[in-house]
RNA sequence: GGCCCCGUAGCGCAGUUGGUUAGCGCGCCGCCCUGUCACGGCGGAGGCCGCGGGUUCGAGUCCCGUCGGGGUCGCCA
């Protein structure tokens, strides 16, 4: 090594002796006479004294020294109280620059705040700053945490490819074309589900892998185009194992932040979740919830609230905000795509305000503050239709009420688990939201088209309300973790894919393998996979996951550092067989050249 | 794909009802300084105001378009 010594290790125990320390010039105070520079290493920060002033005149930031020299004590009233190595400093004898550092695109400093674009593009100078290299070294703890917990309970971690397939996971497919097959293209895995139960089938019994997925879809503040999961599965277990594991690992990973989870997590229905929350990732920081109003509102003189269901969230105190943001509400009503947000204001004498307030009866006016437990001094919201799209207007209502009245307590750390999950939803809510069913039948799966069913014999007598072995793990309104066990029976499968319109001949040419291996005493199995992005963005305390991702992309999948993706060359384009024809198309095209003519 | 916000010096920002020479802090460069620790002092350089049109006597400022970034809904487990 070329150093002796971790700059940031030093204490008053190593006075007297001669070190060698390798490391950045974080900061340097040039006096004339004397100079100090603040030598960062990866250990921390540590004051060295350069005496000669010829030396030390030509030192910039970032430059990246060997120093060697004494480490001594400070004068008393020199100490620095905010440094780990405050009571000592080393007093150079010989000093080397072994690279000199260009003028910065930005102050390497805790102290000043740089915009995210000109972070990520000089990536390896914003992880010389502790606040980002503290994020990737949690990351590197959660990975080791979470490793140790598997092993010990006989976990094998298996690397599955990632030149694949498309799996039937329902977002869009990053493909890769094939050079020895032009026409043919792998897929990146959305995840290595199929690969995942394949190992079930091959006998490991108990798998995991820290995976990396791929998904070709628009981004948000918490997406990326690759992103990671911790990825398991178990053999011969059912839901309650799954979960007990799935604790047990999150425990351990937020003991490294100091925090003692109790388990087990509260669980909630998915039915519970929507109704009482209006979201199926309930954040349980806030206690506020849902009411049902629908039964209340039955012979309602309303035409607003005469309507399959109306449910209402209490804003407390909300009667005296002003005109302008109840008019702000409505706004964000129609931002989500609702036609408003009705509301009623409970006057601190009890009479109610608001313009649904002469809409309603008499007696609907005298009882609705005591149903919804409204209190003089609040708001009312409430929302009317569908009992989905309501629920979930009102579910991010009450989000939005918790934050505008400070409800949430930021510090705290809400688990829970929502089970029993919808094994179907109606394909027409797919095709109604914008979406394409898959398979083109009657139904689509809610989470994936492999999870078992809860009754193997009378599911598909009512597929609407056939439940699911399916659980998500949510954390302070985030799903961290979503799983289910599956289903390993011919029969089922099959079953559920008539359902969903997939016919023999298309589970065959979609998924035939797993199918195939089905058939040789597929071992009764179920897992669960980790949002790793997310959850080491919560460790961390940050908001985005780009900030516990080494090099993350920006908008667009674009990444300012390399500026992939980029333009290939006309050879590259040829020997890729990017646009290989084949042969179905080609004789489609001469058809179309026909008919345009 | 819809909507909202932001693009001014290397970085972070200000810029008045449209007005003549576009500022501030940090950083950078030079000189000075022997106990600082976000050191200090003096001096200096650095701008296609994202890009393209338009309105106007005059545009960083107003309008249209476009590109980039962020957020949000759609989409996405």
């Amino acid at each position: 090594m070329i150093r002796t010594h971790d700059a940031g290790t030093l204490r008053a125990d190593h006075v007297g002796q001669t070190v060698t320390l390798a490391g950045w010039v974080a900061r340097r105070r040039d006096h004339g006479g004397v100079a100090f520079l603040d030598l960062r290493d990866a250990s921390g920060v540590v004051q060295v004294v350069v005496r000669d002033e010829e030396v030390a005149h030509s030192l910039r930031n970032e430059y990246c020294l060997k120093v060697t020299g004494e480490v001594v004590s400070r004068k008393e009233g020199a100490q620095n109280p905010n440094l780990a190595t405050g009571d000592v400093e080393v007093v150079t004898a010989e000093l080397e620059v072994l690279s000199e550092a260009a003028p910065l695109p930005f102050p390497i400093d805790e102290h000043v705040e740089v915009g995210e674009e000109a972070r990520l593009r000089h990536r390896y100078l914003d992880l010389r700053r502790s606040g980002p290299a503290a994020a990737l070294r949690l990351r590197s703890e959660v990975n080791r945490t979470a490793r140790e917990v598997l092993h010990g309970h006989g976990f094998v971690e298996v690397e599955t490819p990632t030149l694949t397939r498309s799996t039937p996971e329902g977002a869009r497919d990053f493909l890769v074309p094939a050079r020895l097959q032009p026409g043919s293209w792998y897929a990146l895995p959305q995840s290595p589900q199929l690969f995942k139960q394949l190992l079930m089938v091959a006998g490991m019994e108990r798998y995991f892998q820290i995976a990396r997925c791929y998904r070709d879809e628009d981004f948000r503040a918490d997406r990326q185009p690759e992103f990671t999961q911790l990825d398991l599965e178990m053999s011969f277990v059912e839901q309650d194992d799954v979960i007990a594991l799935t604790e047990e690992i999150l425990a351990s990973l937020w003991r490294l932040v100091d925090v003692e989870i109790p388990t087990p997590f509260p669980r909630l229905t998915y039915a519970e979740a929507m109704a009482r929350y209006g979201s199926d990732k309930p954040d349980l920081r806030l206690d506020l919830e849902l009411v049902d109003c629908t039964d209340f509102f039955s012979e309602t003189p309303f035409r607003v609230f005469q309507a399959p269901y109306v449910g209402a969230v209490v804003m407390p105190g909300g009667a005296s905000q002003p005109r302008k943001q109840l008019d702000a509400w409505q706004e964000w009503a129609k931002q989500r795509g609702a036609r408003g947000l009705a509301y009623l204001l409970v006057k601190d004498d009890g009479e109610l305000a608001g313009p649904v307030a002469k809409n309603i009866s008499d007696a609907e006016r005298e009882g609705i503050a005591a149903h919804v437990g409204a209190k003089p001094g609040d708001c009312i919201f409430f929302g009317a239709g569908p009992a989905k799209s309501s629920r979930a207007l009102l579910g991010a209502a009450r989000l939005e009420v918790g934050r505008r009245c400070d409800l949430l307590d930021e510090s705290a750390w809400a688990f829970c688990w929502v089970v029993d999950a919808p094994l179907f939803e109606p394909a027409s809510d797919a095709v109604a939201a914008g979406d394409v069913a898959v398979g083109g039948g009657q139904w689509t799966a809610v989470h994936h088209a492999f999870t078992s069913p809860q009754d193997l014999d009378d599911f598909d007598a009512d597929p609407g309300q056939a439940l699911a072995w399916a659980y998500d793990v949510v954390c302070n309104g985030n799903e961290i973790g979503g799983g289910s066990i599956r289903i390993h029976r011919r029969d089922v499968q099959e079953r559920v894919f008539a359902l969903m319109g997939i016919d023999a001949e298309a589970a065959q040419e979609k998924f035939g393998f797993l199918l195939d291996a089905f058939a040789y005493g597929a071992p009764p199995h179920g897992g669960i996979a980790f949002g790793w992005d997310r959850i080491c963005a919560l460790l961390s305390g940050t908001d985005s996951i780009r900030e516990v991702i080494a090099f993350p992309k920006s908008g667009g999948g674009f990444d300012p550092l390399t500026q992939a993706p980029a333009p290939i060359t006309e050879q590259q384009r040829k020997e890729a067989g990017v646009d290989a024809v084949q042969a179905a198309e080609k004789s489609a095209e001469k058809h179309a050249e026909t008919q345009d003519a």
